[in-house]
DNA sequence: CGCACGGTTGGATGGTTGTCAAACAACGAA
DNA sequence: TTCGTTGTTTGACAACCATCCAACCGTGCG
């Protein structure tokens, strides 16, 4: 069950993946999937300090930029980073980041 | 002679540096920067595609996100990358969007 | 001095973005 | 079926952005 359109792997455009990175709201919810590995989008929403529906829009951002995937399960949706499509199409690059964003924080 | 304001290395953040790599306008300066080492505006300006204005506008981002520095020499102004800040700031980063960038064009 | 060259700045404009609030939709539980 | 939980969508709005054009500024060359 995948209502919500995902990029494929090979679509990822390296501009995008940039500019959804580049929001620090945004930046804070892919390091906290990193550590976590799969989050619903009520945890991961959970102290970014912005109203759910803006946090739900940033969730649309990643996800069209290929950056996180979203399974539904009940009447929640989890989401987690597409670390492996991420790292073939553009290697190193989410690792550079999450350490920079881990040490600047 | 440096009247234009560049980030000290401890200044530089991750999100603006994101920002200014997101733009593809601004992506191709940089990797054609990285290419050649030292250019003059005009040299990186050229076959850019946009007015020399909006060159002009797209390197004062990369400048204020500390990606690029200006040495004014004569009459025109010489680019580069800020390399070593970069990879002592974010260990990594500019190599993988580099090396991403090439891949993709 | 005066002029051309290399860039920057200011204004205008059409488009995008981040945010919230409120309404909506899907699903499980009672 | 009715209700609460979980997210999404829509509308509105202010801020920002990329772009162009025109005017400007500093520097070297005649």
């Amino acid at each position: 069950m995948r209502a919500l359109p995902h990029p494929a792997s090979e679509d990822l455009q390296l501009t995008e993946v940039l500019r959804a990175l580049s929001d620090p709201v945004r930046l804070e919810a892919v390091a906290r999937l990193a550590a976590a590995g799969e989050l619903t989008c009520g945890e991961v929403g959970q102290g970014l300090g912005v109203h759910k529906s803006t946090a739900s829009h940033h969730f649309r951002i990643l996800r069209e930029a290929g950056l996180i995937t979203t399974k539904q399960e009940g009447r929640q949706k989890f989401l987690s980073l597409r670390r492996d499509d991420l790292e073939s199409r553009f290697p190193g690059l989410l690792d550079s980041v999450l350490s920079a964003a881990h040490a600047t924080v």
